[in-house]
DNA sequence: ATGACTGTGGCAAACGATTGCCATTTTTGC
DNA sequence: GCAAAAATGGCAATCGTTTGCCACAGTCAT
């Protein structure tokens, strides 16, 4: 292993005392150095490939340059396009990105906090989260840049970025109403996480303003966002009333297993019941029927997390002030709704 | 933000110097420390909640604790469960994972590692690397552990975790015949990476084993494993030739381009055409058609190269010795291949 | 011309953990 | 019971950077 080249390398070679090298390589120093020097010893650094020990600048000056993203489960196909926006935001500052799964255990993501906080991360994204985190409350408290992605706190003490959810539920209820459907189901997300909460909400809020029938026996609450939840959640649905003509789903995963286990029972989709999902995850479009949904713009809310983040870094605890950005939604019609028609309305379970 | 505990606080409260606290902490130290000392000062360690200073540690032993991950473009839907493998291993054993995407930018990738490396990375998964590879064999001479995953080094020297790829086309090909396909196209993917070059091989070899015509025409190069490419090489087929009934894809991405397609211009999949995928991505399965692929273990694929890397980093250099891990596939039959008739032959674009 | 100031450089002390070496005590072997 | 060896603990150096402070010029204002 070829012995790297250090500060004092160069200051040998340079005659010069290590600290001026340090100076001279680091503009943020305010103590100044004679730029004709300077440009001698950047030079020098240049030519034997200096790179800087960052073990040794992080125990000095307690700046690591990695911030800690922890998600639920780098696998669920939403997290990806995030985790690529805020690498590519922090790597134009090299930062750098330290993963860390939860898969929605609480105690792994305390665990996790802990480990990362040892490695010296200068902040947290998460995007794990649920409405109310004692483990956000006392990263935030102890002084460390935290913001939330995709999901926030009731609190609302640390920064987030998400999208207009609201409006996007809207939306699909609205497209739905507009298609002729009355009798709308609803596939909830967990309500312990604010996506769940605020979607539900929002569903609420518009089937009323559009004057539709309101029905406690039409909304289901899923467990987790995952395809077997909503194949769950729509058995459920159906099991309780089977008089629905369209299905909302807060997800596009749990739009994904609804329509399953709706075709699995030869109901067609969107023939006998319209289905829309959430978040217009990669290749919706191309599965069977193609999914309308409401799209977010994944890479656009990482990369506003990490700016985010970083701006916090720079800022002392005392100045920090939580912002919330709130991204805007399109509504993606494909081929998962069509129309209501009366023939429809028949349920012919198989 | 709270001063985090150090060795020295224990020392103080212990009565003891901290050389004692470290050795107490650390069972590797061979130096002994009185048993009942040892659990007095793991206990107060524990009551301070020590948590060791990764900087202080990293530049001390030159123990970083973290690996470098490259991958061309983390929103691959290859990557995720790979990595997601990568990191379940390395988190078993105290080790995170740090990522960079490279685009396939092979300067990106040379950053990406210097920079890496002045982070004190304790080895390199790359996910990212072409048949012949500078950065890799300088890494590698360098004394660096290097695991490549998914993909090798034509020269062999980095260990590497791969699926039997000449297999998996294998059984593609020899599906396709047993469907009585015999005019057979192939998408091939870049040669410049291992999994363009053995699968083009093997579609090679084993048409020939079947004694199936061969024909050059019917095989085109892709730049990249995107859809797009794979859209894009569709249509050059047919430029070229229309008379095949069946297209062997290299990977999934590139399958679902050439339906799409296919589609666009009236031809069915698999009425007219039979098409295969490799590697069984989330939610083929539920495309439309579900694609028959080769399904490849991601998980574990990444579970086993990070394995394969910290053994390495416990081995020193010289002692190393490089594996090459051939994961068995399976193939899955859905519903983009069906068996060849007569009237299909007559491709009728729309 | 003198004192204050600015520009530039060096010195040395951190940061926190690890480890080779020495010193002491205890144990062991004979 | 004595020498040799093992066990245990402390000391101090070290990893590579950063930074507060001091020192020495040369510059400027008075």
């Amino acid at each position: 292993m070829t012995k790297a080249v250090t500060l004092a390398d160069i200051a040998k070679l340079a005659g010069v005392h290590v600290s001026t090298v340090s100076r001279a390589l680091n503009p943020r120093d305010t103590h100044g150095v004679n730029s004709g020097q300077a440009a001698r010893i950047r030079d020098i650094s240049e030519k034997l490939g200096y790179v800087q020990n960052a073990a040794a600048s992080t125990l000095r000056t307690k700046r690591s340059g990695v911030v800690g993203v922890i998600v639920p489960d780098l696998t669920d196909p939403i997290f990806p396009p995030i985790i690529r926006g805020i690498e590519d935001f922090l790597g134009r500052h090299d930062y750098f990105a330290i993963l860390g799964n939860t898969d929605g255990d609480p105690d792994r993501e305390e665990t996790l906090v802990k480990q990362l906080k040892a490695r010296g991360v200068d902040g947290f994204i998460l995007c794990s989260i649920q409405r109310v985190s004692l483990i956000a409350a006392d990263l935030i408290a102890d002084g460390m840049p935290v913001v939330t992605v995709a999901r926030k706190l009731d609190s609302g003490t640390a920064s987030s970025v998400c999208h207009d959810e609201h409006d996007g539920i809207a939306r699909a209820v609205t497209h739905m109403a507009s298609l002729g459907h009355r009798e709308i189901a609803y596939i909830s997300g967990p309500l312990s996480v604010s996506t769940g909460h605020i979607r539900l909400n929002a569903f609420g809020q518009q089937r009323g303003e559009l004057g539709l029938p309101e029905d406690a026996e039409r909304i289901v609450v899923a467990r987790s966002y995952t395809v077997e939840e909503g194949e769950r959640c729509l058995e459920e649905l159906l099991a309780r009333d089977s008089s629905f003509t369209a299905v909302v789903c807060a997800n596009d995963c749990l739009a994904i297993g609804a329509i399953a286990a709706l075709q699995r029972r030869g109901i067609a989709v969107p023939g006998d019941v319209s289905v829309t999902g959430f978040n217009d995850m990669q290749f919706v479009e191309r599965m069977n029927p193609p999914l309308t949904t409401v799209r977010v713009h994944k890479h656009e809310e990482g990369y506003r997390a990490a700016e985010l983040v970083l701006e916090m870094i720079d800022t002392p605890p005392a100045d920090r002030t939580a912002t919330h950005t709130l991204l805007p939604v399109e509504f993606i019609v494909r081929a998962s709704t069509k129309p209501h028609t009366v023939a429809a309305a028949r349920l012919t379970p198989a």
